[in-house]
DNA sequence: TTAATTGACGTTAGCGCTAACGTTATTATA
DNA sequence: TATAATAACGTTAGCGCTAACGTCAATTAA
């Protein structure tokens, strides 16, 4: 009670073993016998010996602790932030969240600081309008980056193939019947609404469909922007009959818009969204949507860090996720009072 | 660039004074002169200084950080963890979140012990199912937690007024002209969900509405358990002809019950959930709901924090923030073919 | 006038750990 | 048999910081 947890000394001289000894067996590194090295790791659980990290940070040594930035007020960040937490658990390593605000005036240094001074590495998941890449790179620490402008970024990165996933949001429009299909923008800082955009030119070029500038609608990953873009989109004259959003949360303030103009989903128009974020399905109608594996993507970044950090082999410096499309009840051929 | 970050002792150097002077002068306390504490600020400020939390946590002292420990993936724990990293930026603290696991089979003591070995105090937003309690006050260091098990609880804890919040929601309902209201219960081992059932069961009486046992529908505060409950609450006869959920996601789940059923909100039923989280407003209908302040009870949560850290003033033992309702579309007076 | 108090510093020691370099016994190699 | 290489430890030093206790002057109280 008056020690809650004992330190590696103490552990060390119950075990009747240097300190050194002790740290070694106790961090499964060389240079202790296999007996002693079991006594000393069953004589610690026994003692419930807990490293200390500060210390263990302080000595030049790794924490076996990842640190993770992240805006979490998105269901796309707190999925990956899961399932980055599973992976980094799964290989014995603890993990810290920094929550990034939102308006962000302040200097980045101190997060980055803050950091490096616990964790042996980090996954960032940075805002859109954000100067941290300077920042990270200067700290020279292992940094994976998820979803952050391809080719600007200096950091291994995880994303899933926007690409692949726009093409099939689009071609599964036209497979439906549609012709006059509308494209909402996401932030196109990122790569994704980039890829995602590209992709929505390319089929609709390739499967003989029109492209009108007026069907791209600029959006950021909002609801609001969303919203507004749809909105847009219905002055246009001819309407279009579907709407490929570049995820989700836009795709939900498009439906809203829709609504608001008294139209229906999907027998006036259909909506495919991007993420399929966990309310997705259980919209009125339920949103048919690319799904975005966000927890396997948090394994992966976790996976590339820790190879980063231990060091052993060089990460692939970008990794790549297969997208799935889930059809629901947001998209149905166009009704044929609408093919014109 | 060859030392990104300079150590104290290098500042007090430049500064021409003693290392324990510069602590002092960079961490506020007294001893200093206000002039070299001015001085000391600055030069600090022009290398670069930051602090090395390890090794301040390490000596004994305080490292101005808190840590969170949540389960990130509700909206609800989302929004409050913003709320709180606000709250203590503001304050001059840094905050980090340990993501707490789904299914939590690991020894929770080395969260514990992790946070501990950085942060001056920790707020708890513990899962329902957790031994945390003991855990955390066997670890000695300042705890707030976040509506959990009130009595049982030896820490302070923040919450919003759930048992008047819940006497609202059915007042609501009343008025609109309904008799016959159900309601979903949340997982009672929170307190939240136990006072939101007392209001129901107060406020029916109050009213001089039946209580039908029946219409009392256990579930746990997910989609899922409302989507179930909710079938429930069809299935019986007379029908109910409003629901009260007690929070969001399991509304969102009861209304998806009563489509399948061949059912219409608000015609059929009219639905309340309670907490406001972001796409309330944005389903179709925007389900009316009873909004919990969520930052602020993370704002609410880091003062009660901060104020145990420094021990200047004993935080009360429980602050309860207001609700409000917040009437939409999901809510209307029954039809008079319903009213029985 | 002298002792007691205060403010503004500096010094020493140590938080818990690991890197780097010993030291010793054991084994492989010439 | 002598020598080098290896494994299994132990010792020393220091990471960057703060608590606790000096020291010394400038005040203040008696």
């Amino acid at each position: 009670m008056k020690k809650p947890v004992p330190t590696l000394a103490e552990v060390a001289k119950v075990a009747g073993v240097s300190q050194m000894t002790a740290s070694r067996a106790i961090n499964n590194r060389s240079g202790v016998s296999k007996e002693k090295r079991e006594d000393i790791q069953r004589i610690a659980d026994e003692m419930g010996y807990v490293v200390n990290r500060a210390a263990q940070r302080l000595s030049g040594g790794r924490t076996r602790v990842i640190g993770v930035m992240a805006q979490l007020h998105t269901t796309f960040t707190a999925e990956l932030v899961l399932g980055a937490g599973g992976a980094a658990r799964a290989a014995g390593y603890e993990m810290l969240v920094y929550s990034l605000p939102d308006n962000d005036r302040r200097p980045p240094g101190s997060v980055v600081d803050l950091l490096r001074q616990i964790a042996d590495g980090v996954i960032a998941l940075l805002p859109y309008e954000s100067d941290y890449l300077e920042t990270l790179s200067a700290a020279h620490l292992p940094v994976i980056t998820v979803d952050y402008r391809g080719e600007e970024s200096p950091f291994p990165s995880v994303a899933s193939d926007s690409y692949e996933g726009g093409r099939t949001a689009v071609r599964h429009l036209a497979e439906l019947g549609h012709r006059r299909i509308a494209h909402i923008t996401g932030n196109e800082r990122l790569a994704s609404a980039r890829d995602r955009r590209r992709a929505y030119l390319d089929t609709m070029a390739q499967l003989g469909l029109a492209i009108d500038p007026a069907q791209i609608a600029t959006g950021d990953f909002s609801q609001r922007s969303g919203f507004e873009a749809a909105n847009r989109l219905l002055a246009l004259n001819p309407r279009p009959t579907a709407i490929f959003a570049a995820n989700d949360i836009s795709a939900l303030g498009a439906i809203s818009a829709i609504r608001d103009a008294g139209l229906r989903v999907p027998e006036d128009l259909s909506v495919v969204g991007f993420d399929d974020i966990p309310v997705a399905a259980q919209l009125h109608p339920p949103l048919t949507t690319i799904r975005q594996p966000m927890q396997q993507m948090g394994r992966s970044a976790v996976n590339m860090l820790l190879a980063l950090i231990v060091g052993l082999e060089a990460p692939s410096p970008r990794i790549t996720l297969p997208t799935q499309l889930i059809v629901r009840g947001s998209t149905v051929p166009p009704t044929a009072r609408l093919r014109s």
